[in-house]
DNA sequence: GGGTTAGCGAAGTCCGGACTCCGTTTACGC
DNA sequence: GCGTAAACGGAGTCCGGACTTCGCTAACCC
């Protein structure tokens, strides 16, 4: 492949991350072009349907996670890694996990692939936490990402107050500390 | 106005609900008509332009919404009402809360005024919970609205299992109990 | 029960966005 | 530098979905 190609597919990807992250699906091929700086048949010439660009920018998106959620499984302190990552991955490094309800109900085994090892670097952590008895034992990676995945969705749709958003995650962590039963 | 016309204006509105519902504003209105059971000019009849459509869809579902929210500020023991009025918004109430996405920047007032009066009926039954002291006084109605819409939204766009659904509740309702403080 | 008119549905028009064609440009090996 | 083929971009085509038009149907009033 020629440089400018790879160039090219690379700020295609990046323009694709900014323009289905704000508008989501909506977003329309052309402003990917416009934004990459590149005519629309080069979109079209690197990712042969608008889905494949989807799917193409998902992976590039969860691989970024995963990166996240490695260097948190590395931390010292189990407890306060796992909700720095909580923290981080609704604020910042999944500001476009939206993109994940693109694909509906049957998403490309790549993206499937990519997800589930963000959610076993989650598990890993999560079980690391709990291992030192600060982190409830009852509740597992399910109802985290679930929790992770719900926040952020959210957050990026329609924007809440950073303090809002602050406290809402205080009450889920909270929530996953030891010294209260299951809540009701 | 005839009443057939009364009809079949409930009728689009039922079948609106579940087509943007389940399919967001990509929900076509010739589905909409379909389900109705009417024509498509009659969908256009009532509702000059399918925001109008939307906009109305949401004014219902709200209505709805304020209804749950006023038996819960009704019923004896507060925090059992806050914990059932919680499940009940995420789980069956507002199924298709996602709707409120779909306004995206500029809702329109009357959303907004519906929108508003489901949050401060909620509002009052927290604060009612809070007075009992099971409930702590740290957090205000903006982190338990924004949670319940964050669940909402997430599990109407891709369904979780209902057992995790049930614990991540659990997780938020431990995470408003008093004994402990802010999380972290 | 008959006239009137609000209300109806099917068959359109129109537009925006996904995708293609083709002449031109430009990176790269010699 | 120059030949060549990979890569490019803009001007299309095509389709699906929002909205309109118009001849017909049937509720309501008397």
């Amino acid at each position: 492949m020629r440089q400018d190609a790879r160039e090219n597919r690379e700020r295609i990807l990046a323009a694709a991350e900014q323009v289905f992250g704000t508008h989501g699906e909506a977003g329309s091929t052309e402003e990917v072009a416009r934004l990459a700086g590149v005519g629309i048949a080069t979109v079209f010439r690197h990712f042969p349907a608008k889905e494949t660009l989807i799917e193409a920018t998902l992976v590039r998106h969860f691989t970024g996670l995963l990166d996240r959620t490695r260097a948190a499984a590395a931390a010292p302190d189990p407890t306060a890694a796992l909700t720095a990552l909580i923290r981080d991955l609704i604020k910042h490094g999944a500001t476009k996990l939206t993109l994940a309800s693109m694909l509906g109900a049957a998403p490309p085994p790549a993206v499937v692939a990519a997800a589930g090892q963000v959610k076993a670097g989650v598990d890993a952590v999560l079980r690391r936490a709990q291992a030192t008895g600060e982190i409830r034992q009852d509740v597992g990676v399910d109802e985290l990402y679930l929790l992770i995945r719900a926040l952020t969705q959210t957050t990026t749709v329609s924007p809440a107050p950073p303090a809002v958003l602050d406290r809402a995650i205080d009450v889920i962590l909270a929530g996953f500390a030891t010294g209260k039963g299951a809540g009701r």
